[in-house]
DNA sequence: CTTGACTCTCACGGTACGTTATAGTTTATA
DNA sequence: TATAAACTATAACGTACCGTGAGAGTCAAG
């Protein structure tokens, strides 16, 4: 499914769909050789988890924390949204009990005390709340996101940024120029914020197929992108000696 | 009540309140000696006016323009906001038995086609937000607000700011320096934006105290600010001529 | 008369997109 | 088969609704 079929669907704008590619929390499994995104079925899913959790309040970075987290389970995360949905459901109760209350006493036909006038609108009320926060909260995080957590925004931003960017080139031989190009980039880029020998270079790319946790992650960014990183991670490092 | 009372009571931020006193969308009726803000039972009333509309997703500018319009009904915007309530509450309710069947879904218990994961989230989809845009489109504005909507922002913004410093001067004499000084701050920003000589000035601020529109929209900034103009204005053209 | 809770006004920062602008691609129609 | 209409892309700036200090003044309690 191309970009707007997926808008009218599901009810949210084309731009939405864009900005959750480039922030990295939805990247569509394929593009059309023009470059086009398309969405697959599995993307339409975890589009449907991200629209759960927005409703709920929760903001992009932390969905996207949530549901690329290796030990994401998204039945477990069902079930929670669903007890969060059901509350939320009540404050509206609450509040249109509320209003209610509030046409009658702007009729002048009953009284109403300041408190009872803002019954429901209390938003941060949620019960489920701690059990989100046990689940998803700032600590429950693994090693791995540890580390992109603990990177500027700078640099979030141009790590998502250089994979998308890897991602297009990922069907190319792993030695061609351009294949290696990127790949320098990548390096260069890890230079930056820390100390990678070409050695330890290669080793990480080793990591990206062994690590399947890696693999997911990088994968997110396009089919086989692990692979083609590894592979010219290792001709990079090769070349560099 | 202090804006912190206010905001325990109805469980938004001191923040809020401030943002929406300086937007003008919520000036408290009050002020100490100090500048300390106190909010009336009507600032209330006024206040959960707006969380409805709030609630009910309409932005901080239209919220402005619906409540301070001088024909604004609020039996009339209870009545529509109840039934709009209830239609949200109907939206709740789909996506509720959404996730509930996704739930099943993802056990495998069942199928789900694509249109079917996605019910419930169509926001725009609300039957009564067709009456509401008919009671409170764009077109649904007297003549003092299609003027002000005519300004631009950077007008808007200072029209506002001159309002409040205006405000603040009014228990002041009229032809005291400081009003003095004040007026003369308004007569000329006027004149950036239209032209007024001072007949046409002077019969502005008559307008302020003889038509009631004016006298409440400029009233919002502190109760006798329109008298207190008209005086000062009058004054201020006389010593022009 | 000091401490702590509260208040004020800047003023910068941040999220989640909206909104052009410009240009390439695909599909429908003449 | 040309050409318009509809759709797509990236890029970049804009906007709404506050959050988050900083720095300074105010007020009730001990």
């Amino acid at each position: 499914m191309k970009v707007k079929e997926v808008a009218d669907l599901v009810g949210i704008s084309v731009r939405t769909l864009h900005h959750y590619d480039e922030i990295g929390l939805l990247i569509p499994d394929d593009t059309t050789g023009s470059g086009y995104r398309v969405y697959s079925d599995e993307n339409l899913e975890t589009l449907q988890q991200i629209l759960f959790f927005r409703e709920l309040g929760f903001p992009l970075k932390k969905i996207k924390e949530i549901i690329h987290n290796p030990s994401f389970d998204r039945q477990e995360a069902l079930e929670i949204q669903h007890k969060m949905l059901l509350e939320k459901k009540n404050r509206l109760n609450k509040m249109i009990r509320t209003l209610e209350k509030t046409i009658q006493y702007s009729k002048g036909e009953i009284k109403m005390s300041n408190k009872e006038k803002f019954e429901g609108f209390d938003f941060s009320q949620n019960p489920y709340e701690q059990e989100a926060r046990e689940k998803w909260g700032d600590k429950a995080v693994d090693e791995a996101n540890e580390k992109v957590k603990s990177m500027s925004d700078f640099e979030q931003q141009k790590f998502n940024e250089i994979y998308r960017k890897l991602a297009t080139l990922r069907h190319l031989p792993a030695d061609s120029k351009e294949a290696q190009e990127g790949i320098k980039e990548w390096y260069l880029f890890l230079n930056k914020i820390g100390n990678y020998s070409p050695e330890a270079f290669k080793g990480l790319g080793q990591m990206y197929v062994n690590d399947e946790r890696f693999t997911k992650n990088i994968d997110r960014f396009g089919e086989g992108l692990s692979k083609f990183m590894c592979e010219a991670m290792s001709i990079y490092a090769d070349n560099q000696k």
